[in-house]
RNA sequence: CGGGGCGUAGCGCAGUCUGGUAGCGCACUUGGCUGGGGGUCAAGUGGUCGUGAGUUCAAAUCUCACCGCCCCGACCA
């Protein structure tokens, strides 16, 4: 390929609108255009690389047995009503109508379109397993946008769906994918890593997320240093630290305490001069319109999506001033357990807590001396606060826990019968028995892992892409167009690197050459080669690695060998 | 939706506080000199100053409303 038949355009200046190192890189190296707001153009260069990801997730999904398909992106209201998550998804889906007025949705993912086909197609588990899956364009209505590919309201995912005779079967379906994903990630040149997942809308209870590992990341995991423990802090666990004091056979009777205006955690244990992690926190959500409160030692956060699975709850955040007053009786800051009448959830670290300080319930007072078993009517004791670098590990006795941020580009769910259920997709057993179909779902987002490519492979000059995601492998500058041996030269080489199936592009435009090494390095291609007059007086190019400060001299005989040997 | 910031040429910005009819760098066009890390000289092209209303003799600048973009929170591949 040659610069002047294609279209690449890059900026000098990064642009305003791009916070984060690799949208910045990707609309200066021409890769993406913005439309409006999470909407992009992939331009030749980005459009590209996105293929070679493509590829490689389709390589491995055949691999891993496969079977590519294509459904509609647009869909009939109707079939989310029967799945059940038409409210849920309310909020993100796009909704249009037809000319007939019929109510139609702009797939934001494919359960149902996939289980209402395998409903008709799936009679006999002699058709099972299979797994289908299809790389395609989803929409989402985003809260917000973000980060150019990150989070966009238009992008581009490979999504596959496994159908199984048993859950215990489903356990090769997911595991064969798990697998697979771990492979695409190797193969893109991505530290991505497997955490346990929390499954949010997707239901089903077991999921593992692929992180791949960034400050820029959105999502916060932590990961155990002694143990392969890993998981998504919305949903990390930790071990129970024992408690230093236990006086159960000395309990002082519960007493209360002026505290005026003494409203947050750090302003009561500054004022009764105690550690704030004897204090027990309370915190009341509102849990689909209904109070219930959260007890966590002072010094902690609740992980809202570990209350909400336990709560059971669909809509489910913190409650607002007025219900907070209703429900305690008193204003924001002196909530506590103690004769609350919500649904109380305390956390497993507080279980045997018999000298804590709580709100009252009352303005300006709290209670000390407080023994949680005593004194309250907990309902569940479970694990519901925020996990955080140092608590302990939870499956292993020594390990401890350290926090880093990620960007989720894969997720896999095992799914059970929840759509299967809905859409009556069943099938007859070897006993002539009607059983339902087991279900896994499994996500790439193909646009976001090139972007998060970029996140983590760049320097302070531009791009430095993983071999497997350039656009090109090898770029070939020649440096004064007009130099007719120059352009004989590089025309023949580009030929033969071409037949050996390497991606080349000619750099053959009318510009200075440092204009040229500028944008090598920017587009960020793994090889260099620099056709000159100079170096072709002594029979030779000049190749350099885009991570190596300095190039090496190759004779031109044999020269596409020697750049192929070099390939990273 | 709540909180914060921004909107002036394709890109990056100054001018706004203190109103007087728009400027700089890069890019782009033509020509010259150049030719190994975004060169240089000369001459040019390009702007309803986000939109609308208002105040004023006069608005990029002051007022109000709206729109768009970015960042922080709830959503997720």
């Amino acid at each position: 390929m040659y610069w002047s038949n294609t279209y690449i355009s890059t900026l000098r200046d990064d642009p305003q609108e791009a916070e984060i190192p690799s949208h910045k890189l990707m609309l200066r190296a021409g890769l993406i255009r913005r439309l409006s707001g999470g909407l992009y153009t992939y331009m030749p260069m980005g459009l590209r690389a996105l293929r070679k990801v493509e590829s490689i997730v389709r390589e491995e999904m055949d691999r891993a047995g496969g079977i590519e398909v294509l459904m509609p992106a647009m869909q009939p209201r109707e079939i989310w009503e029967t799945s059940g998550r038409a409210d849920i998804l309310e909020g993100v889906m796009f909704q249009i109508t037809d000319r007939q007025d019929r109510a139609m949705v702009l797939g934001p993912t494919h359960e149902e379109v996939i289980t209402d086909l395998i409903s008709r197609e799936i009679n006999t588990y002699r058709q099972l397993p299979r797994t289908f899956y299809q790389i395609q364009t989803k929409f989402r209505d985003e809260i917000r946008p973000r980060f150019g590919l990150m989070r966009a309201k238009e992008f581009i995912m490979k999504d596959a769906y496994s159908f199984d005779v048993s859950w215990d079967a489903a356990d090769a379906s997911y595991q064969a994918m798990y697998d697979a994903y771990v492979r695409i990630f190797e193969r893109c040149g991505l530290n991505a890593r497997a955490v346990e997942a929390d499954t949010g809308a997707m239901g089903g209870n077991c999921s593992h997320e692929f992180m791949v590992l960034t400050d820029a990341g959105e999502d916060a995991i932590v990961e155990c240093a002694s143990c392969e423990y890993a998981a998504n802090t919305e949903r990390a666990e930790r071990r129970i630290p024992s408690r230093s004091t236990s006086h159960s056979e000395a309990l002082e009777p519960m007493s209360t305490v002026s505290t005026p205006n003494q409203r947050t955690i750090e302003d009561v244990s500054t004022f009764l001069d105690i550690p704030a992690e004897r204090m027990i926190k309370t915190l009341i959500f509102n849990a689909d319109g209904k109070p219930v409160a959260a007890l966590v030692p002072g010094d902690r956060d609740v992980c809202e999506q570990k209350l909400a699975q336990l709560v059971g709850a669909k809509n489910f955040e913190a409650a607002d001033e007025a219900m907070v007053k209703n429900a305690t009786g008193a204003p924001v800051g002196f909530a506590g357990p103690i004769n609350l009448d919500v649904p109380l959830f305390a956390d497993r670290s507080l279980e045997g807590l018999c000298d804590g300080i709580t709100g009252a319930n009352q303005k300006d007072l709290h209670y000390c001396n407080v023994s949680i078993e005593r004194d309250t009517t907990i309902q569940t004791f479970h694990d519901i606060v925020l996990v955080k670098s140092g608590d302990g590990c939870p499956r292993c006795d020594t390990g401890t826990l350290s926090e880093r941020r990620g960007v989720e580009v894969g997720h896999v769910f095992k799914l059970g019968t929840k759509y299967a259920e809905a859409f009556g997709a069943t099938f007859l057993d070897e006993g002539g028995d009607l059983q339902t179909l087991t279900m896994g779902c499994y996500g790439i987002g193909i646009s976001r892992t090139l972007q998060s490519a970029i996140e983590q492979c760049h320097d302070e000059n531009g791009i430095v892409w993983p071999s497997a995601l350039a656009p090109f492998q090898v770029a070939i500058l020649i440096l004064k167009n007009d130099h007719e041996a120059s352009c004989e030269a590089a025309a023949s080489l580009c030929e033969e690197l071409e037949a050996m199936g390497i991606d080349v592009i000619v750099d053959d435009r009318k510009e200075r050459p440092g204009v040229k090494f500028k944008d090598s390095d920017l587009l960020g291609f793994p090889v260099r080669v620099v056709v000159s007059e100079r170096s072709l007086a002594g029979d030779e190019f000049e190749v350099k690695l885009r991570t190596a400060s300095d190039p090496v001299m190759i004779s031109v005989a044999g020269a596409a060998n020697s750049i192929k040997d070099l390939l990273p």
